[in-house]
Order: C-alpha cells, then sequence, then structure tokens
DNA sequence: GCATTACATTGACGATTGTCAATATGTTGT
DNA sequence: ACAACATATTGACAATCGTCAATGTAATGC
C-alpha cells in the first residue's frame, strides 16, 4: 500500500482506450508527426488531437514541435515505471486462510 | 502491432479505478472476504460488489465462495501477462528521425 | 499582407462510469 | 418455516468519456 492511487489510476485510464493503445504501438517504431499517426486511424484530426493531448498531459508519451509539425514519441521510463508498480501484483501465489469475518 | 486492443483496454480500463487499486493493493496481502475488503474502503456494499465484478469479469481477481462469504484473490497470471503486454513500449530508445509530411 | 497548411480548442451529443438507496437472492442457524 | 446475515441486483443520478463539426491559432511560403 502507500501508493499515489489517483495518479496510477490516471496513468492507467490514459492506456484504456483502444485507440490510445494503437497509437502507442505505432510510436513503438520511433517519433511520429501527428499526421502520420492520423493515417492509422480511422477517427478526425480532432479526436487524435484530444488523445494526444491525454498522452502528453500523462507524460506517457513526448511531445515536440517543429515548425508547422507536432512529433510524439514514446516515453519509455514512464511505461518501465508502470510495469513497476504492477510488479507486486504479478507473482501472487497466496496461502493465507487466516479465517474470515470471525 | 496485431494486439488484441480492445480486450488490453478492458483490462487497463478494470485498473483505472482509485478504489479498485486499493483493493488490488489490499488482495497483496491475501485471499480476502467482501467484508474486510469493505472496511479498507469508504463505499457501500453495493458498490463494493459493482468494483468486484469488474475485476472479477476481466480475470485480474478470482473469486470463491464459501457459504454466505466470498473470497477474493488477485489473480497474478493475468497481472504478468498485462507486464509482458506493456514491455515493447517500456525501454523505448528511438533514434527515427526518417523526415515527416514529405 | 495573404493564402495555405498543421494542429488545437470549443461546444455539443450519446454512451459509459462510479456512486448510492432500495430491494432481491442465497446461505446459516434456530 | 423463519430470522439473521453476506452479498448481488436494480434503478436512478451527476460526472466523465470518445466523438464530431465548426472554428481558432500558429507557422510557412508567396
Amino acid at each position: 500500500m502507500n501508493r499515489n492511487y489517483n495518479q496510477m489510476a490516471l496513468a492507467l485510464k490514459a492506456l484504456s482506450d483502444p485507440n490510445r493503445l494503437v497509437i502507442i504501438d505505432y510510436l513503438v517504431e520511433g517519433e511520429q508527426c501527428a499526421c502520420k499517426i492520423l493515417e492509422q486511424l480511422h477517427i478526425t484530426q480532432p479526436t487524435l488531437s484530444h488523445h494526444m493531448r491525454i498522452l502528453c498531459e500523462t507524460d506517457l508519451v513526448h511531445c515536440r514541435r517543429e515548425g508547422k509539425w507536432m512529433h510524439y514519441s514514446l516515453n519509455g521510463v514512464k511505461f518501465q515505471e508502470l510495469r513497476e508498480l504492477l510488479e507486486p501484483y504479478s507473482a501472487t501465489e497466496y496461502a493465507s486462510d487466516a479465517g474470515c469475518c470471525s
């Protein structure tokens, strides 16, 4: 316990949308600009902008402006942090049987 | 790519609520019955039942009935799966600069 | 300055969410 | 059969979400 559940929940919520997962998966290939990302999806440009804002505000994705273009890339450190937060839950072979509601 | 984004999003959404994270963190201590979990939170019993259903339907938590009591425990395998799905994103040191929007 | 291009913001919408009070279900013990 | 208890279900509510069309903003090139 003693975690920041609210902040952790925000990051996980940012990942809980299929289109944002497609975006993230595409960014594995490297930094991409918004127009290229848009080609991968069947959404409008304002919707993409909305998703990118969520990913950037949660620090899962870095953004970089270059003239007219916005370039996005994964923040591997943040994802590693998330994986470490989940680690305590992933190897649970419990044996507890302390009885309940005595 | 080539992942089941919808199913992955469902699991991550199940984890994207602070109260559910508190529940999961409590279950690290081992199998617990609903009444004990309820003591950890400031929510009503129907709300807890709602959260447990979401956690069980996404297979993140196992449930086991014992008389009047429901016992819940973490499904470590599912969490490990999730961590492995996130793994490709966590070590991204990109160098791509293929130019954009030529 | 003006037109063009790339992206962001706004406002609206239907759908989903977390929550509760009220009620129902199912198990245990008498 | 009945009362007590633990949990689930239902129905309602405000809040949030993903989406779009319309519009705004900012950079580029003429």
